[in-house]
DNA sequence: ATGGGTGCAAAGGATTTGCAACATT
DNA sequence: AATGTTGCAAATCCTTTGCACCCAT
């Protein structure tokens, strides 16, 4: 059941359960495209109508803060977040402004001499930017 | 001369230059720092005292447009402009905000299967995110 | 009873837009 | 003169904050 996947999840990464969380995990784990605050808050809105986006502001970066879902802003203002945290990459389409997941072939591999100079890297995020299939077909551009 | 750089970099772009324009790109072309909007701004404004900030986003985003500077955003909500257009990552410190060039050893490669659907790839970025060495050394954490 | 979670309203910032003045060709 | 560029002011939008209420332990 979906449900307990969103709090097994959360749990497991040491994020307090609460309805309000949940739901909005869950809303992730059942929702891979890319969503904004405001495609959750609007989802979730009618189901739990004291929702306040406040809450799914706080909520999603509690989330990020502990790596239950991370934040993607490939574009300038236009931050959604992603509940798949398996390595992979985003790519944004100019046209549509839709945000398709990749698969990477490669795992981009930080400079060896970087690393050993003492950063510390704990996150990787690789966005591709271009035109969609779908907008390309309309011929829009290209 | 660096100003005869900023100004065939924007001719062979297609951007026409300017005195606002061209101090930008020159701005861009001997500052590698990453700047936002606002060091740009601050740092021109005693030069041409009658620059706008208006004037600088519109610029930054004419020149993201035709490709003679990138735009970054690898932290929500701190959007920097970098005019090195060579394929390189940004590794942003978590705790002192700095972005951080980074070699790649490996050029990202898209997934063949998705390139043959169709979609049209004409951009890269590389975000990495961690604690740089400074910060460690200090030892703020870790 | 306590501590944390939630949500309202307001504040805060960053970016964009409308429009008039200006510069350049 | 015509076209495109600039810059001011205002508007807009997104996000955060302060604080009081509420729920669960």
């Amino acid at each position: 059941m979906k449900s307990n996947d969103a709090y097994s999840r959360l749990v497991e990464h040491g994020v307090k359960p609460s309805v309000q969380r949940l739901a909005i995990m869950d809303y992730l784990l059942t929702h891979f495209t890319h969503p904004t605050v405001d495609d959750i808050y609007k989802a979730l809105h009618p189901i739990i109508p004291t929702l306040s986006k406040t809450t799914v502001y706080n909520t999603l970066r509690l989330f990020a803060d502990h790596h239950v879902a991370q934040m993607i802003s490939v574009d300038d203002h236009h931050i959604c977040y992603d509940g798949d945290m398996s390595p992979h990459a985003h790519f944004y389409c100019n046209q549509c402004g839709r945000i398709h997941d990749l698969q990477l072939t490669t795992t981009p591999q930080a400079d060896q001499r970087f690393l050993q100079e003492g950063h510390l890297v704990d996150m990787v995020q690789v966005y591709y930017r271009g035109i969609c299939k779908e907008c390309r077909k309309q011929g829009k551009t290209n």
